[in-house]
DNA sequence: CCCAGATATATGATTATACATATATTAGCA
DNA sequence: TGCTAATATATGTATAATCATATATCTGGG
């Protein structure tokens, strides 16, 4: 099952209005990092192939002092083949890959010592990570407003609400992990 | 960050004996396929290249009528390496790329009852991976058992109930999303 | 005043991953 | 009898993803 979903992340993202490659990428990490993250190289280098394909048009806007800004915008054939992809059924659950878990999975080969550790750390990380989600979902309402998103404001807050669960439900299964280990 | 994961996940499963790539991916469909999956080409090349850097050791076992069975084992090498990896802390969480949730977050962009639709897909395809991990969940400690990986149980099953965790949350969410959704 | 970080793009290299395909036999089912 | 699934390996290709690096300027903090 083939799933470039990248492209279509991009072609999304600039149904909201014309953006640069560095701009799409705040995007990412504004709204949708908990699913999704994309390098800079990889974005220009997807644009590039967007615009091969007419699905986006690019104009570039000379600035004084900083670096040209190339800035793409959403075709016609664009926003066709975004809806289209939208519109057709996501046929498996995603592939997920979490090597920390390995090191829980294999954990007897380890110093009980050094699994707490890992577990420890990973709490932590867990936290980080759920302020970060928590200040997206307090600035997603302000900033769908500011660009005229009302409409989506539901559905962008519904996947921030699923980050946070996901952390959630690690954590607390990290911490019950933790004092299992310690009873060991 | 590099992660080569692949490559300790299978020192890890040599671990417990020694074992074909075939074997291998039933090993990964039997215990951790909800935080990792490989495909066979990617399996055996893998193997081979763990071979090279001398940490496992290959014999060919010739059977009658089906092709031979390549059995790797651990050196003590491999061994070494393994522990290594599992001591050093993870850096970072992982990556989560749920093409899925693209359908969701831009659902301002679709008629309702397609998104609707998509929703309940995924509840569907939710619901039949939460039996997979049931069952595999049930079978586990036979397995630690008759492997006579007794101490590997707590471990083992700790990562199947996060995998099953992880799914339960996602269904509710899904679910409240369903009617959120219809209500609108 | 210096250093880090933000702004902005781009290329090159390497690895990881996915997917198709090939071979060959047996077992079980309809 | 014909089809599918399981057993078992392997290669070839294409794309996706990561990482390093390069360039150039401005802003802000210590």
């Amino acid at each position: 099952m083939i799933i470039v979903s990248l492209k279509h992340a991009l072609l999304g993202f600039l149904s909201f209005g014309p953006a640069t490659g560095y701009e799409l990428k705040h995007a990412f990490e504004n709204s949708i990092q908990h699913f999704w993250n994309a390098d800079l190289s990889q974005i220009y280098r997807t644009l590039e192939s967007l615009k091969d394909e007419g699905f986006v048009t690019m104009r570039i806007e000379h600035q004084e002092t900083k670096p040209p800004k190339h800035i793409y915008s959403l075709t016609e054939s664009g926003r066709a083949e975004l809806i289209r992809w939208l519109s057709e059924p996501t046929v498996e659950l995603p592939t997920v890959r979490n090597p920390f878990l390995f090191k829980v999975f294999f954990g007897a080969l380890l110093p009980k010592e050094t699994v707490l550790e890992h577990l420890r750390r990973f709490d932590a990380a867990l936290h980080e990570r759920l302020e970060i989600y928590k200040q997206i979902q307090e600035y997603l309402p302000k900033r769908c407003r500011e660009q005229g998103l009302r409409a989506h404001k539901p559905f962008l807050l519904a996947t921030v609400r699923l980050g946070l669960r996901n952390l959630e439900v690690q954590q607390q299964w990290c911490r019950e992990l933790i004092s299992e280990i310690e009873r060991l």
